[in-house]
DNA sequence: AAATGACACAACCGCACCTTC
DNA sequence: TGAAGGTGCGGTTGTGTCATT
C-alpha cells in the first residue's frame, strides 16, 4: 500500500546522532522501554522520527551490542551462514550474539564479499562449492543445482523446534533436496568424481546435534511420499543438514537443504 | 603538505510483512 | 475483508578516516 515515509515531516532531523540525543534515548528507553517507536520521539523529547530512533538503537545504543573488530571465528561464521542464508542479515544476526544486521552486512560489502572471491580465485582452493558461492554473491538464499543422489533412504522432516509447527501435524506430500557438497582442498585433484552418497551420510548429518541449525530430519521408508523436484516458489524450507564423513582418509563435508512443499495440499 | 582514492561504518530510504480496526 | 498504521529488513548512500601519490 503507498504510504509517506515517517521521516518526510519537517522539522525532523537527520544524520549523524550527536552524545546529547544518544543520552536522551538511551535514558528514555531504560526507563520507560520501547513499545512505540513512532510515538518514543515526541515522549522523549527527540527531533527524530521513530524509524531513526529504532535504527540507532538496535545498531548503536543497545547494551549487549559487542563493539569491535569481527574475530577470525566470527567471520568464517559469516562467510558459512550467508551461504546457507543468503542475504538474510537479521538471521545471520540471530546467531553471531551481540553483533547486529547493519553490522553484518557492512563487514560483509567491504571485507568478506572480497575474501571469499580471492578465495575462490585461488587454484585448488574449492572451499565451498563454487556454483554455490557464486550464487550466493548475487543475493538471493544459497542454492546448489540439485544433484542426483544415491537417496539411500527417503527423508521425511520431523521438525524438532515450534518454528516448524506449522507442518508437523500434516503429511509432507514432496520434497527437494539441495545440496552443496565438498572436498578438502588438496583432495580435491586426486578425486574424479563427487563420491556417492551412502546410507552413513544421512544417520550422520540427520541426527547430528548441530547447535547452530535444526535437524530436522529422519528417515522413512515409504518411497511413494517423495517426489522430485518441487518448485521452489511452492516450498518451505524446513532445515538444513550439515555433516563431515572420512571415507577412505579423504575428508567429504555435506551442506544439505531441505524443502518441503505442496503447502496448499498441507493447508 | 595537498590532492586523491579506497575503505569502513553509520544512517537513510523504500518496501514488505504483520497487526489492528 | 480490506484499509491503515507500525515495525523490521535489505539495499544504498553519505561521510569520516586513512593510505598513497
Amino acid at each position: 500500500m503507498a504510504r509517506s515515509p515517517c521521516c518526510d515531516k519537517m522539522g525532523l532531523k537527520k544524520g549523524p546522532w550527536t552524545p546529547e540525543e544518544d543520552k536522551i534515548l538511551v535514558a528514555h528507553v531504560q526507563k520507560h522501554g520501547h513499545g512505540n517507536w513512532r510515538a518514543l520521539p515526541k515522549q522523549a523529547g527527540l527531533l527524530r522520527c521513530g524509524k531513526s530512533c529504532r535504527l540507532r538503537w538496535v545498531n548503536y545504543l543497545r547494551p549487549d551490542i559487542k563493539r569491535g573488530n569481527f574475530s577470525r571465528e566470527e567471520e568464517d561464521a559469516i562467510i558459512d551462514l550467508h551461504e546457507k542464508l543468503g542475504n538474510r542479515w537479521s538471521a545471520i544476526a540471530a546467531r553471531l550474539p551481540g553483533r547486529t544486521d547493519n553490522e553484518i552486512k557492512n563487514v560483509w560489502h567491504t571485507n568478506l564479499k572480497k575474501r571469499l572471491k580471492k578465495k575462490l580465485a585461488t587454484p585448488n582452493s574449492k572451499g565451498h562449492s563454487t556454483a554455490a558461492a557464486s550464487k550466493c554473491d548475487s543475493g538471493s538464499a544459497c542454492q546448489s543445482e540439485p544433484v542426483n543422489l544415491n537417496f539411500p533412504g527417503k527423508i521425511s522432516p520431523q521438525p524438532s523446534s515450534s518454528e516448524f509447527s506449522s507442518i508437523t501435524d500434516s503429511p509432507i506430500r514432496n520434497m527437494e533436496i539441495h545440496m552443496n557438497t565438498g572436498i578438502k582442498d588438496e583432495q580435491m585433484d586426486s578425486l574424479e568424481s563427487f563420491p556417492e552418497i551412502h546410507e552413513s551420510f544421512w544417520s550422520d548429518a540427520l541426527s547430528s546435534d548441530n547447535s547452530s541449525m535444526p535437524t530436522a530430519f529422519h528417515t522413512v521408508n515409504d518411497e511413494s511420499q517423495l517426489q522430485f523436484p518441487l518448485s521452489p516458489a511452492d516450498a518451505l524450507e524446513v532445515g538444513y543438514g550439515h555433516s563431515s564423513r572420512i571415507d577412505d582418509g579423504m575428508e567429504f563435508w555435506y551442506d544439505v537443504f531441505i524443502r518441503a512443499g505442496g503447502l496448499q495440499e498441507l493447508n
